[in-house]
DNA sequence: ATGAAAGCGCTAACAT
DNA sequence: ATGTTAGCGCTTTCAT
């Protein structure tokens, strides 16, 4: 391995000076900067990023931390969407995404002390079940984080216009002639909840009632399979709402595959609306209506709050990223 | 920060006494073992794994690294699949994952750079553009690497079989009286090609005829959008061929999308196959037929592999998953 | 403009 | 069973 001890060495100059060249110091001559940069071209001199953040305390390293408890961790798409806009910001500004697990070593830890022992500068924090004590641990240090979907005092978040989001969907399916709105929500999340009360305001500003029968908790996952189960919930009723609001795209296409498996069809018998967009959204049948929610922008927002904060900023930021709702074939005027 | 000295200083022992608790080494006392294990915990003690990868050359990380041109990157279900796989027994095993891109502290380099300046232990390979020079120069280089869908002498490989995934699509297609089936590929990939020569493979095994014009060329990106395209291309056709062969889900929702655009259906006028077995193909109407590939196990397998070889394996091993025909409701007897 | 010296936190030979 | 010494590759005062 070629170290700048080799570099000094050859060009004659210390150490130091090598190091001067590639922090880019001012006080190194033009001339003694090509000698030193030629020979370490030369060398093959790569430098090495364990002994540089020794010193500095610096990794350039942001981890990222996602649930692991649903079992479908990247398979989502919404993580998908999300660790790309991050990770496009983040290495253009020179940082490298590592994730953090609880484990490290592969022994039981915690993400604090995983963080910690690998000497990240940041975290990026995925839809996060907000009651595990270690990752309340996490939010109480001091290390910078950024959390997705998430509401808190101590750390910058970044989410998407979830009240908004739904209140348009259910002005929408008012604006078809739907009273009867029934909602599939996605679990004890923050998005789910923000959806939940948009479903609410939505409908208590149209004057319309909230039936609890009409509000069905889906299971944490967001996968397609609970969505059908949790519309199975809703066909049970003795008289069916006109129209469902789901929160989210993969469930929206499980509740459609009960609907058909029980004989009806959208959106003749029952309108749909959904929540974020997937891609598939548009090619499912019937095409389906939905909330947009753009993740690579969440993302790309919220590594750019981390590297400010990271880099010494210190006020707690807070971005509300707008959604928009796509109108396909998923639901009719009644 | 609490060091090695700390717990040294107070407990009175040495550092390496301390640093030898610490690695697991046996000629400490059972008694030293204990106090120094207690004053750790007491002082809140966490190793710097920067500092040890320093003296050790060895960093307990591997890197990870997918392909960048086609802007889906984790988005599509391949990758996830793959990842949760690897993360979970790398994890499991000690490693941390960190992306690789081409690019370090902001600037452009190149792979292989990236790795030796992060000091990574292994790189996971998946699904690359491989004609990249800094994807060859990695593979020439000495540093352990797995690769996904893809054929090399000098480093271990894992990948679907994708060869009699297609026959078996193709002999499925067969014995329901197909005669003129067209095949849709997924751009110049290795699994791409192979599925490619499955398909003919299946065909002339069959005594059918390959019609150059029953094979059209997706494009790389695996989108919906692009398998619509593709199935254009056939439907342009004089004689439609009664069912298609397509290199993979997304593609095929797309494709049947075009058939339905056309005013045809699936599986009435035309039958369709995919491969991947996605989550959503199950959901898609019709439900789809299609050769399951095991994304999880592929990425698990890849993991064992590239431990392996990290810890010493000097064998060059190849795995080829099995896949299986998952039967739904896409084709049609003829 | 350049360099000497010390130190970041840890481990590995090599004593004892 | 325990400790001494040196060193991993780099940066950072602080001199000169």
């Amino acid at each position: 391995m070629v170290t700048i001890y080799d570099i000094a060495k050859k060009t004659g100059f210390s150490p130091t000076t090598v190091s001067k060249v590639f922090n880019g110091y001012s006080d190194v001559s033009q001339k003694t900067r090509r000698i030193i940069m030629d020979t370490a071209e030369e060398l093959g001199y790569l430098p090495n990023a364990h002994a540089r953040s020794l010193t500095t305390k610096r990794s350039w390293t942001i981890g990222i931390l996602f649930i692991e408890t649903s079992g479908v961790g990247l398979l989502h798409p919404y993580f998908g969407g999300v660790i790309e806009g991050f990770k496009k910001v983040a290495t253009s500004k020179g940082y490298d995404l590592m994730f953090v697990s609880k484990d490290i070593g592969g022994k039981k830890s915690g993400y604090l002390e995983h963080c910690k022992i690998r000497g990240v500068d940041g975290v990026v924090i995925v839809l996060p079940d907000y009651t595990d004590p270690y990752f309340i641990e996490l939010l109480e240090s001091d290390i910078p984080c950024v959390l997705l979907d998430q509401e808190s005092d101590s750390k910058s978040t970044v989410y998407s216009d979830n009240v908004a989001g739904s209140i348009e969907a259910i002005e929408y399916l008012y604006s078809l002639g739907h009273r009867d709105i029934a909602y599939i929500n996605g679990g004890q999340t923050f998005a789910g909840e923000k959806r939940l009360q948009g479903y609410m305001q939505g409908m208590q500003k149209l004057g319309l009632p909230v039936l609890p029968q009409h509000i069905v908790q889906g299971s944490y996952d967001y996968t397609v399979e609970s969505g059908r189960i949790a519309m199975e919930e809703l066909l049970k009723l003795d008289t069916l709402p006109t129209a469902v609001f789901v929160a989210g795209d993969n469930f929206a296409i499980g509740a459609i595959g009960a609907i058909k498996a029980h004989g009806l069809s959208v959106p003749e018998d029952i309108s749909a609306v959904g929540f974020d967009d997937i891609e598939m959204a548009k090619y499912v049948t019937p095409a389906l209506t939905t909330v947009r929610q753009d993740t690579y922008v969440l993302g790309k927002r919220a590594a750019d709050m981390l590297i400010y904060c990271i880099e010494g900023g210190s006020e707690i930021q807070q971005a509300v990223i707008p959604v928009e709702l796509v109108i396909r074939d998923s639901c009719r005027p009644l």
